[in-house]
RNA sequence: CGGAGUGUAGCGCAGCCUGGUAGCGCACCUGAUUUGGGAUCAGGGGGUCGCAGGUUCGAAUCCUGCCACUCCGACCA
């Protein structure tokens, strides 16, 4: 009856782009203690409060340059990297394609959409050396729909779903926690474009299954919540919350979702009703943060299922409709033959405040305890007495043996004592411990000490070796 | 932006009240002894005391102004 119903029945034929996704082969860059940069601090800074930041300076990984602006160094940056990789990879499978737009842009866009006036002090602007208004972009709406809208003219090329990770800055009134709440962020930010609602929300909830995965590649149980949508209204709008003890915000929800199953890679984001019953899952039991807290629905949750704590958000995706592409003339002829106001949406995830989560989450008072899927490296192999034939020879046979199998290892050659090794192992956070002392060397055996678990197992060298072989 | 606080060596701090030319621990360099959970001894290097004025014979210290950073609140990914 209706030409929407019509609209969308064309959509869901068309199949997604995806880009066929390579073997991820990962850069493996093993290295040698003695020949890295980590600065690792035994003594707290003052200025660091929270746990993270706390452990995110002492274990090297950042440097402060100024308030809410920081130099990832060499152990932080790897696990930047880890984190964005698997964002890209999840991004890619759910259909969305990545770009990289500038740092900079021009006022005259924000102009357009009217928010270079609405936008307030938060956005840094700055003059270049014509004096034109230029401003460093806290997120990027406009550009995108800029970029849509020169090239995209019929509703066959939807849907499109454009990401880029970039740094954004905010001139927050008042930065805080270390790279939790910083100025300048690194952001996954996605922008999908769709003929209209129906295509919208379809590509809303490949992005809403997309996050649930990457959450969880990283070790993360994140509960989707229900978010204001503010002057846009409607019910698509939601905040992915992990829990943490220091958590910057009240939540509430079900404990169901603590053993919710997460879809699986084989995950067929073609499938429109699929992806829909993903979502229709997981946003069934009670989930919300302080703000849409709904007392009347949260008491008919049942007593021993309520879970009341703090919780950090690591993702946001928002449906906005045609607030974007209506005043910039980001439009498409339709299969009707009219020109139809695209329909949009923006998916956030800023992987430098994640990191910062996961080690709320993820600590204990000896260090960051790191999932394996982010961990900066695998494992690391703790010579207990450099100088020593024997451990040198094992350490050297090991690390080689590690790098053969794909594994990012690291191999502390130094010359410190054991104990200074040992508390340098486990503050950095590194899952596997490989630890090469004489005692066990003259045993053909090492020891295999777990971060997390702190459970630590004597191995004979050999059926480690053989193990890792089998790895390769 | 309101409230509170802190700026002294790379890090953590003392000294300031009561002015007299800067000190402790860690880290760093040299040597020796050590070596399975952050070693010990001896020697050594490193600071225009946040910046700018002022008071004084003399200022880390007293006075004024500014800057930076942190915490609480409001705000936000």
């Amino acid at each position: 009856m209706n030409a929407r119903f019509d609209l969308a029945g064309e959509l869901v034929k068309k199949p997604l782009r995806f880009i066929p996704r390579a073997a991820s082969l990962a850069t493996r860059t093993p290295m040698r203690l003695s020949r890295y940069f980590l600065p690792i601090l035994k003594e707290t800074p003052r200025e660091a409060e929270i746990v993270s930041h706390r452990l995110m300076l002492r274990a090297g990984m950042i440097r402060q340059q100024g308030a809410g602006s920081f130099s990832w160094l060499p152990l932080g940056k790897r696990v930047l990297d880890k984190v964005c990789k698997i964002v890209r990879e999840e991004q890619d499978r759910a259909g969305a394609l990545e770009i990289l737009m500038p740092t900079i842009q021009s006022a005259d866009l924000w102009r357009e959409s009217g928010r270079y006036e609405a936008y307030g002090k938060e956005m840094l602007r700055i003059k270049d050396r014509h004096e034109r208004d230029m401003l460093y972009g806290p997120t990027n709406e406009e550009m995108v729909t800029e970029i849509f809208r020169s090239y995209v003219k019929s509703y066959r090329d939807l849907p499109l779903n454009l990401y880029h990770i970039q740094w954004k800055f905010r001139d927050e009134v008042r930065p805080r926690f270390g790279v939790m709440r910083s100025r300048e962020f690194l952001m996954k930010d996605a922008y999908s474009f769709d003929l209209d609602y129906d295509g919208a929300k379809a590509a809303y909830y490949r992005m809403f299954v997309s996050y649930l995965r990457t959450f969880t590649r990283m070790g993360l149980t994140a509960i989707p919540m229900r978010a204001d949508t503010g002057p846009i209204g409607g019910d698509l709008s939601h905040e992915f919350i992990i829990l943490a003890e220091t958590g910057e915000s009240q939540v509430y929800c079900d404990r169901a979702y603590l053993e919710m199953p997460v879809p699986g890679a084989d995950t067929d984001f073609s499938n429109d009703a699929e992806i829909a019953g993903v979502v229709e899952q997981w946003t069934t039991p009670y989930a919300a943060t302080d703000e849409m807290h709904d007392e009347e629905a949260w008491a008919k949750v049942g007593e021993g299922d309520q879970l009341a704590a703090r919780g950090i958000e690591v993702g946001h995706i928002f449906h906005f409709g045609e607030k974007y592409s209506k005043p910039m003339g980001a439009s498409v002829t339709g299969p009707d033959g009219k020109e139809h106001f695209v329909s949009m949406g923006s998916y956030g995830i800023g992987p430098s405040r994640l990191i910062a989560a996961i080690i709320e989450a993820s600590h204990d008072e000896n260090g960051i305890i790191w999932p394996d899927s982010i961990a900066p490296f695998d494992a690391v192999i703790i010579n207990m007495k450099t100088g020593d034939a024997e451990c040198d020879r094992v350490s050297e046979e090991l690390y080689a043996a590690y790098q053969a199998a794909g594994l990012d290892v690291l191999y502390d050659d130094t010359d410190q004592r054991a104990g200074g090794k040992f508390a340098t192992a486990d503050l950095i956070g590194v899952p596997q411990q490989i630890i090469v002392g004489p005692r066990g060397v003259a045993n053909a055996e090492v020891e295999v000490k777990q971060r997390k678990s702190g459970e630590r197992a004597v191995k004979p060298i050999a059926e480690l070796l053989a193990s890792l072989e089998k790895a390769a």
